[in-house]
DNA sequence: CTGAAAGCGCTAACAC
DNA sequence: GTGTTAGCGCTTTCAG
């Protein structure tokens, strides 16, 4: 069975395929009744237009690309989430990048993103280097990055701004007099890491203290667990903060099998709120990172740059939501 | 900054498009000094070539369908994690489509995706009736599911057989006479909870008893938690079995609030394993599905059958892990 | 209101 | 070896 064209469309509703064409285009120029023939001869052929030919011939694609870690799939999957609800309202398809360490690098996805001549890319990645978006904007392609605050001509971004998170959420702790405060890292977020770093180091420095206690987990241990047994045998703060979820269970754990009661002795908090933070006991502190919107913002942004040829707000900064449970004083 | 085409090529290299088309598509019949001098100029040009025009006259895309639900996405991120990798190693693009409960049917993903010619479609979802599939047959696209078992001419299919894991795991328990066991339902994904159904009332029927503890979460409960606390308070079962670990640390967590000992007196399994029942404590036991191969099989199966034309085997069942923790004895 | 024809950028016979 | 040319399926002036 050859796939039928615009051709064989026009031939059995005798007419031309310039107004076949125009029909399935919703074109208001056409008489009724050869709207109606021509959409009888559709129906009856099954016939679909072609997207890879009305995409040559009209220079878009309706498809924008999306670029994620492959890592923490979790908080990912609600940013891809959030990101095709709103693609879907104006119609886009996306196809979906991910950049495996070691395996696919970002330079070989721009590549084949400039080939495909997707409307627009969205970027959400921390090994995310500026020459690479340059190239990107070389071509105009229309830019929109998740997680890093920055842009220009061709690039906007939607962002949390965990620097100011950290700072507030540490400052209200060393008002209270409360120093030992004890941040652990994230190898597979180091931009985040840095930023949350660098909110903490301000929030000491504002309390003429410095921030001392980064827990870098080393590369040969298989999990962050088992390192932070091994660390809180000999170390011991009045408030540990943790990126992920797992790390702040570890945590939690550890403390148990040490007798460290939660929060008495031990707070614990986590950046990134996740539904098994409540079903832990006790159940611990964290922040909602609105990460659904931060998907559904960006896509929503590139439809604007891609639409409004005025100037738009370029920056979004979106905000988390404070959430204290049990392991919090 | 207009963007650069095949013919710019030419024209800056002094040789015909034909020449330059079969640079870039590395023929081996084209003179050295020829093929530097093309070289250079898409060098020196940036040319890339258009993805969407070469997709016209190949009547190929290189790129394949993925369609997913939205929800629980943990379990889907690593379905889609093993898809897109060896989607990598064969060049494919992936375009993704997620069905969203009363916004995004089947029926409009089908549309698109027949109207953007993709070399085949990857569908993991229950909400999966025929009907549709036969319309993308009727299109000769070719299709792998994943999570029910089916093929024929062009469908192949990869999955775990539910009912004969939950069919060993109950008839163990029978066996040693332990009967009261409970299933608790997930109303987000039917079809699997429709296998692990069968397979336990299977394995009753087969010890001469009937499986009676189904228990099915009102849609008015905002979470299982809520109505497992419910619950529990008028019933006692030995062993119960969840389907996400939510459910089944929301298990734990009332039972831990009702001084139930775990698993002296109530055993909890899980089928979908997760980091997090290793977290919970006690650890909480599950089966290892293989979330990831389900994803990285299927886009295999996929590019054998878009390749070789001979019969290849069109369904693959991939076996599953016990891994025994805590929570059972 | 409708048709004819010129592309969109690239590939693939078919000549030379 | 390399160039010419006819599509791939659709959109869009430009005539009529």
């Amino acid at each position: 069975m050859k796939r039928i064209t615009i051709y064989d469309v026009a031939k059995e509703a005798d007419v031309s395929l310039a107004t076949v064409s125009r029909v399935i285009n919703g074109s208001e120029v056409v008489r009724e009744d050869t709207r109606l023939k021509v959409q009888e001869a559709v129906e009856k052929l099954g016939y679909k237009p072609n997207a890879i030919a009305q995409g040559l011939a009209l220079q878009k694609t309706t498809t924008i690309a999306l670029i994620v870690p492959e890592a923490s799939f979790f908080y990912t999957g609600q940013i891809i989430n959030g990101f095709i609800d709103v693609a879907k309202i104006y119609k886009y398809n996306i196809v979906l990048h991910t950049t495996t360490e070691g395996i696919t690098e970002m330079g070989d996805i721009i590549e084949t993103i400039i080939k495909s001549h997707v409307d627009g890319v969205v970027i959400f990645n921390d090994k995310l280097n500026k020459e690479e978006l340059n190239i990107l904007t070389r071509y105009q392609v229309p830019i929109v990055v998740i997680g890093n605050r920055m842009s220009d001509e061709t690039v906007g971004s939607v962002y949390v701004d965990y620097a100011k998170l950290i700072y507030d959420f540490a400052s209200d702790y060393l008002d209270r007099g409360i120093n030992s405060i004890a941040l652990v890292e994230d190898r597979k977020n180091m931009a985040m890491i840095r930023q949350l770093r660098d909110g903490l180091e301000k929030a000491f420095a504002d309390h003429g203290k410095q921030f001392e206690h980064y827990i870098a987990i080393p590369k040969e241990y298989r999990s962050s667990y088992l390192y932070l047994q091994e660390y809180m045998k000999t170390n011991r703060h009045q408030l540990m903060i943790t990126y992920r979820d797992s790390q702040a269970m570890a945590v939690l754990n550890t403390a148990k099998e040490m007798g460290i009661a939660v929060p008495e002795e031990l707070e614990i908090a986590c950046i990134l709120d996740s539904k098994y933070l409540a079903m832990a006991r006790p159940q611990i502190t964290g922040f909602k990172i609105p990460d659904y919107d931060l998907g559904a913002v960006a896509m929503r942004l590139l439809t604007k740059m891609l639409h409004d040829d005025d100037v738009v707000e370029k920056e979004c900064e979106l905000s988390y939501i404070y959430t204290p449970r049990k392991s919090t004083k």
